[in-house]
DNA sequence: TGTACATCAGTGAACGCGCGTTCACTGATGTAC
DNA sequence: TGTACATCAGTGAACGCGCGTTCACTGATGTAC
């Protein structure tokens, strides 16, 4: 063989890892298969022999960023320390200012929402597996929310950090961040007692 | 003249209206002039004569929009009745269903996010209309938010129908919707006493 | 009253460009005999 | 050991298409004289 063993597999993970800061960055329909390639230090051409289509990539890349959010939540402290210390993180002028970088769901959400069935469900069961990183983080503190509950406290912190990139008003957009996290721990901290 | 008086104020409106929808059901990058010009029953060499570029009908578009979500809400009574009516109605099925007929934050908040300053400028004044709207609805009955707190609500409201419409699992996305519009309410009623 | 011209909203073909996708080809390596 | 052939990741030009934008033109009306 040309190419040493496990070449190919290296290769989609670059494509996988442009196509993630890409999208996140301009947008799924504002980011072109030949842009993409050239980040990962290829060639249109190739595109093909590592996924079928562009809706193929589209769905692959949203799991694969979720997988990526979800392992690095294994860094956090079991306990609501480790919550807050995520929850301020999300809703920090650093994630606010590097959409690249950052979740997905606060990139390309409404967009995701006019995908294919196949990017849908694998958005469905990529955020699954965050929500219970996180309610097993919650949980050991005695906490335990409802999915849906955690779902909506994520809601808070998609649209918050979505709200505070759309703002042109930079302080207007900063007091909104900070509120959004009191807000969100505050529903963590009520709810688990409330109604579980 | 060849039209009446007034016939090219209805044109643009006719053009605004239906780029509307359009955005909101394709996405801002989804809609091409061409077929928004079709919706509006014209053809695409008419557009020119409304608007200067298509990233200015964008602008344009976004807050026509928003003016329209805040003239709707003179339709509500005052009071916190009004305030949770429109609560309810923002986090139904229906509109979670019905992209192109609701709220322009909710289909479309990750794209203005990524638009011209023009269009975020927009967006701000837009938004902060809508805000003023709902918060003089809650103020007669007592309570006054910040405008951060109120942004903070709008966003879990915002967050929670964007990821109603991206979960594949439909029971899920129910659940999370009702929930939501529970802790709005809950946030609505609670901060203004506390905080105002 | 009749003719010539100005106005201007809208038409529809065309511009160059980048899109997603296809495909004949390259060239380094492994295998067969 | 040497030669012929198979493999296959990646190249880069080309496909048809729709994009945003431009522009010469249409044709109904109003105005000037």
């Amino acid at each position: 063989m040309r190419y040493a063993k496990g070449h190919k597999e290296e290769t989609r993970r670059r494509i996988l890892d442009a196509a993630g800061r890409r999208f996140k960055k301009d947008g799924i329909d504002g980011t072109g298969i030949t842009a993409l390639m050239v980040d990962a230090g290829l060639t249109n051409g190739a595109f093909y022999a590592h996924f079928s289509s562009k809706d193929d990539l589209v769905a692959r890349a949203v799991a694969d960023q979720l997988k990526t959010q979800r392992d690095g939540l294994d860094a956090l402290p079991f306990g609501r320390d480790g919550v807050e210390q995520f929850v301020r993180h999300y809703l920090s002028a650093e994630h606010r200012d590097n959409p690249a970088l950052g979740c997905p769901s606060a990139a390309l959400l409404d967009e995701i929402g006019r995908c294919t069935d196949d990017t849908k469900q694998a958005y469905t069961e990529g955020l699954a597996a965050v929500m219970d990183a996180i309610g097993a983080r919650l949980s050991t503190d005695g906490s335990q929310l409802s999915r849906p509950a955690m779902l909506a406290v994520f809601a808070m912190m998609v649209g918050a950090v979505q709200l505070s990139r759309a703002l042109a008003d930079r302080s207007l957009a900063g007091e909104l961040l900070e509120r959004a996290a009191a807000d969100a721990l505050r529903l963590l901290d009520n709810t688990g007692a409330e109604e579980g």
